[in-house]
DNA sequence: GATGAATGAGTGTTCATTCAT
DNA sequence: AATGAATGAACACTCATTCAT
């Protein structure tokens, strides 16, 4: 059992550097067991194959993500049911974006991986699913923020779109800037970007369509 | 020649539908040629092989884009150079975006393999070149522009990511919308989205750091 | 026709150069013909296919060299029925060692395929078959000897060594010696030896066996 | 383990045979496993590929062979050092001759395929470099003659091709004579007349070149 | 809890050769 | 007299996976 775990770890890192490396499609399980001093046989015995090893990497740090962001939503709605009028304030979001970022690299190649090399795998749709995620909870307080502020619509597609702008500029950090406290310096400046803009829209939308999401 | 022409169509149309299925590394060559009612050693005939398939397909439409690329900023280069004072009028963009998004979405099949299937290939960072070449011509512009308007400062990181957002946003609406139309219309929402952001961004910008581009 | 040959021409000088290069073997008739600015096509229409044309490089020298072996033992047999007693004089041979280092040479890399790079084509035992020859050609002169020269007995097998060897020599120089002068000087000392030793083989022979030929 | 070793010799077997038929360039990894009665993942798990396999097949003979040769000229050195003159006596190398002999014809295979086989292999030059090995070897014992036997200069070209005579000798009997008694039998005549050769050079050396080694 | 030998289908690629034009 | 498109079989090699031990 203890020995169990060791042989895990050691096959889960060197799996990790070789899917870095190669990509998924092109990572060789050979290299893999041998860069870890193990058999390939010893890899079929802990994990169920070369999925599953990319999984064993790649899940949990997107997991614990999920949940921030559930926990993360789950306190905004409570704060907007007890709140009458919904305020913006700058940095709102800062201390959400800071901890995002926290966990994003401080799991730095299980993210690269996910993002960038999971092509081939039940993972490449990731951030996909990541956007729609947030998009479906934004919603949800897009809904509850209508009941007070009638009248507006505002263009689903964009809202759409800028969420997945905002998802994306983790991505974009996470492959352009290597280091975690420029990063979180940086993604500072980026919500601003993001807020403002949505704010702008909404006082001055585009004009709607009837895909509208009352406002 | 005419044979080969007839040939060299087959293959390629194939070949796309098996690299949008699979992706560039798990595509197979025999089911293409097989898909194409030709042998393996025909492919060979005409192409070099599988990266050169790829290429054949998709760089004509990427070098067709870098040439729109470089001939809208030659423009717009000319413009500021005759004009006195930079005006931005709303829909100013919209003319150029359109024409990208015609272009995109008339080689729909190739960018989608350039965008997401091409790992592995010499193609795979094609995104990041596009929004390099964006960036250093946009750059230039903005070296010419604060000849006039001094003092300014702006965060080279934030340009550089604004250019990025730009390019992801096409290739947000290539994978979200497939309609060529709906695309065009929204696009134009999001052009004024950013604009407006970037405009708003050089009135009262973030913190300079000494990266800053004098503006 | 006059096209043909020199279609003809270029394919014989790309087709030595890539052999040589190769080996016949992994030689590719591809690149001949691309070396030779010529269309597979008309290759196949001068030459009946790859073996056809190793041998239309390297026949026309190996024919003539055994003319010339030919021609040289006829001449030495017509002296030997002519002359009473057989008297050895220094230097004999090398005027017709001369003769053949001149056409070895001079049809240097013919004889290198020939001699190297055959393997897998119908002249690989070339050198076998030349020795044969010679010690065909000898055992018959040394047969008319007999008839003068009684009792003395000479081993077959040292006599077929020995006739290997001289031939051997000519390859040794071939493959180490690429200026012709100064071949063609090492020669005489080469033949020099191998005579003295064959003189003094004679007077002083080994055990003969029962397969020796009477001398 | 045990089971490793059985699939190794198999492979080697049939490789041995293959390659004897056709020559490395020809032979067929697809038929030398179907002989084997094992598959070609197999041959790709105990060697590194179609050269790997030759190696094993032709290596371990061929060390033998050197460090033979190394240890015979180490024991000469060693007498020549000791005694102050030296005396040819005839049958002096026989004993040598014989060993070199039983090791050829007790890897027949292994050296048919090194010395007529290995065309494409790393192991296409090994005669050569035996060839050189002992001329070396050679060449350093001549200079300890020549310090008892002073004013002789011998033609290294001429030693160079004896050497090479001497080399060719025994390959000329590995691939004349498959019996290695009589081949013994036989190689004593010829290294007897080699040496004889040789000591009359000496005793009435050609015309010394500049190359020469004093003697 | 693992080993390591082996499978078997698959890969991209190259080849000498053919033949309608 | 020659083209050039195409064939089809073969190549060495790699892969994820299995299973007796």
């Amino acid at each position: 059992m203890r020995q169990e775990r060791e042989t895990r770890e050691k096959l889960i890192a060197s799996g990790r550097k070789e899917f870095l490396e190669k990509g998924y499609a092109k990572a060789s399980l050979r290299k893999i067991c041998a860069d870890a001093g193990v058999t390939t046989g010893a890899l079929y015995f802990i994990f169920e194959g070369k999925e599953d090893l990319f999984r064993a990497i790649v899940e949990p740090p997107l997991e614990a993500l999920i949940s921030m962001i559930r926990a993360y939503f789950a306190k905004e709605k409570h704060l907007l049911l007890r709140s009458e009028l919904y305020v913006h304030r700058e940095g709102d979001h800062a201390a959400a974006a800071e901890l995002f970022i926290r966990h994003l690299y401080g799991n730095y190649d299980a993210f690269i991986l996910l993002l960038t090399k999971s092509q081939g795998t039940a993972f490449e749709g990731s951030l996909e699913r990541i956007a729609e995620l947030i998009e479906e909870q934004f919603v949800m307080q897009c809904g509850l923020f209508a009941e007070r502020m009638s009248g507006r619509q505002m263009d689903a597609g964009m809202l759409r779109w800028m969420v997945y702008m905002t998802v994306d500029a983790f991505v974009y950090l996470l492959t352009h800037e290597r280091e975690e406290q420029a990063a979180a310096e940086r993604m500072k400046l980026m919500i601003n970007f993001i807020v403002k803009g949505f704010v702008e829209m909404i006082l001055s939308p585009g004009k709607a369509d009837g895909d509208g999401i009352s406002l």
